[in-house]
DNA sequence: GTCTATAAGATGATAGAC
DNA sequence: GTCTATCATCTTATAGAC
């Protein structure tokens, strides 16, 4: 294998430890093992666990909106982009086997690194941001102000994931789409 | 120390250091230590570290709600109690260090264990019921129907209580009662 | 740059004295 | 029922050969 490759098969494999089992239950043992790789071979591209963690968060980062624009390219009314947001999430929990929100996920098992909640609020600001913008060509029931708007999908997306994440299942992400969408 | 003391005091400095550091990164050691009690007394009181999550998370749901009861007991108006539960959760957020929901937390750090998982369900279920109650005496706005407005409510405190963990602040509980207002 | 071997410490849990 | 001592295993990380 390149060097690149390595890099890349070590971050494949921590993604999907990292999200499947936590990441405090996952060893570095078992990512080595699973990448097939040597422990030496992970420390020369990534100086601890810690660092493993912020370069699969950045790349997650990443990945997540190129997906999510991918996901939306299709749709051109902001309303209908709004509603397929939600589809985006469904889609990916279903896949994903309910794991909940993965920045979220993070958040709970650490504590104390500070880049690491530098990270998750960055993808939270964007998600929001992401949102607020559809918002303000799409918000023409007025029912709410666009900012009062933004936060209720914004809320109602992240308890949607939540309750993903606890009932396995996406019963309140569709709610939560039918609710926005009598709010438009 | 009697029996029953030294197990009220286990279970004491486990809610705090579960919830404070996690309960993967939380070590019996530590536990057995902040308590002043010895480690076979812990295993005499508690078969496993499991058991002693299941133990804390049951005493922790109990007088999460007793908590909530005498919180909204002042209150007489539905739509007051309403509002009053967010202000519940924006207490014991300031008071907790903006942790989030503690059944969350448990609930991303465990993946394996079912008792686990029936009790943080069973806990969002009574959340939701205790909601859905005051909602039916509540709604008079009618811009949602009863079921749909127990699930934003629902939904926007979740959320706002993963911002809470996330932003290490109360706005958007804040801001998700304000919702909630103008909605009702 | 990747390998094997190992360090140094923490983990959950148990045995046996008192 | 509480104590001390210890077990076996797992953890992250490093050293040194090739």
């Amino acid at each position: 294998m390149s060097k690149i490759d390595v890099r890349e098969k070590i971050l494949d494999v921590a993604a999907r430890l990292f999200y499947e089992q936590g990441y405090n239950l996952t060893g570095i043992n078992q990512v080595i093992e699973e990448a097939a790789i040597a422990k030496a071979s992970l420390y020369h591209h990534f100086a601890s666990k810690t660092d493993l963690l912020i370069a699969y968060l950045e790349d997650f980062n990443i990945k997540w909106f190129a997906g999510l624009d991918n996901f939306l390219k299709s749709y051109t009314d902001p309303k209908q982009k709004l509603l397929a947001f939600f589809d985006y999430r469904i889609a990916r929990q279903v896949e994903r086997n309910y794991g909940g929100c993965a920045f979220v996920k993070i958040n709970a098992e650490i504590e104390t690194e500070p880049r690491v909640q530098a990270l998750v609020e960055e993808n939270k600001n964007k998600a929001r941001a992401y949102i607020h913008k559809l918002v303000i060509q799409a918000n023409q029931a007025k029912i709410l102000s666009n900012d009062a708007l933004t936060d209720t999908i914004f809320l109602l997306m992240e308890g949607g994931m939540n309750s993903a994440a606890i009932f396995k299942n996406t019963a309140d992400l569709e709610s939560a789409k039918k609710i926005v969408k009598k709010l438009l």
